[in-house]
DNA sequence: GTCTATACCTCGATAGAC
DNA sequence: GTCTATCGAGGTATAGAC
């Protein structure tokens, strides 16, 4: 099993998978040494406990998908299109990276007030100052709000994905990232046009 | 702690306030069974074992915020004024009863196919369906994605809320139901409107 | 850096008295 | 209907050989 530094993130990677899909309770440090391929007693090298172990987690997982925000809104461009890019990514990343999108909402759910900090400063900062910047310009609307309804949307077509399949009449295109993209981009562009 | 019926119903309503804040794998039988003040045994007389608790209890703390659904529906009324009445109860709802709320969340999260169906036709599909109609005025937009995204929203809003505090400039109206609800209602409107 | 072995605890669940 | 007592499995964590 390679050298140490290779274990060390090995072990980040497959307790991300396990953590995501099972939640941290439900996931014993049995179940992530057995899926990496050591020991138990291994972990405990490399991570002084569970705790640790599942903090370490987040925050890798967290910082590299965090890393790509940085590339949407470089560029410099007119606000709509802004948020139409922003749209696109963060729509296609939680429905297309099931790992990412499970911790996020694992913790907002349970992260005590640290861990909701970091996630809030890590990922929602950015992209939430952003948004205000570019919806700032519809006077009527409170910019903040708005911005958080943008967020608001998309986590939440997220989230509700796995119950509409159990509706009657659906499509698979409603929980096709593309297809909820465009919608959403479309909805958009209806509450921050000029209104006649 | 009187008779069977009593307690019956004691450790369902003590079981979902602990279930929905720590999560089911987190929470034991003994935790639920000094909540509520009995041994661990006599959860065992009233449910068959852990899984049959967690589902029952699940089934009963839906069904009885389920009900008042109907009532919101109930009176004819515009299109408009239906969805408006949804949003504020949904908003309402959400914000206020922690309990439910997280409950729901879990259950998207975690819930196994059997959950999610009832969770999907006990909570959503009436809502959803009503939404559907009151929607389907305005042409170019999915009728479906649209009433998706009305409760993709509300749900959103909640679900970010604990993270909201952490950002720069944040404002207390950000997490209060009668102000977010508002501010739904408003976005509703902008985008159902007749297009100049 | 990784292992074997194990201590100690908490878990879900049951038997049987009251 | 509720209790005491207990079993076996599986949980976190550590000691010490390699």
């Amino acid at each position: 099993m390679a050298d140490g530094a290779q274990t060390h993130n090995t072990i980040l990677v497959e307790a991300a998978k396990l953590f995501a899909s099972e939640g941290y309770s439900a996931v014993s440090m049995r179940d992530v040494a057995n899926k990496v391929g050591v020991t138990p007693a291994n972990l405990y090298y490399h991570f002084t406990d569970k705790d640790t172990l599942v903090r370490e987690t987040l925050v890798h997982a967290l910082s590299e998908r965090a890393g790509a925000l940085d590339t949407i809104f470089s560029e410099a461009r007119q606000p709509a299109e802004r948020i139409g890019a922003f749209v696109t990514w963060l729509t296609h990343l939680l429905f297309e990276d099931e790992v990412f999108a499970r911790l996020v909402f694992r913790e907002l759910l349970d992260g005590d007030e640290g861990r909701i900090a970091y996630l809030a400063t890590t990922i929602f900062e950015r992209p939430f100052l952003q948004l205000i910047d570019a919806t700032a310009g519809e006077r009527r609307l409170d910019a903040r709000l708005t911005a958080a309804s943008i967020v608001a949307l998309i986590l939440g077509h997220v989230q509700i994905a796995v119950a509409l399949p159990y509706l009657q009449g659906s499509e698979p295109g409603h929980v096709d990232p593309e297809t909820v993209g465009r919608h959403i981009a479309s909805l958009i562009e209806r509450v921050l046009q000029p209104p006649a």
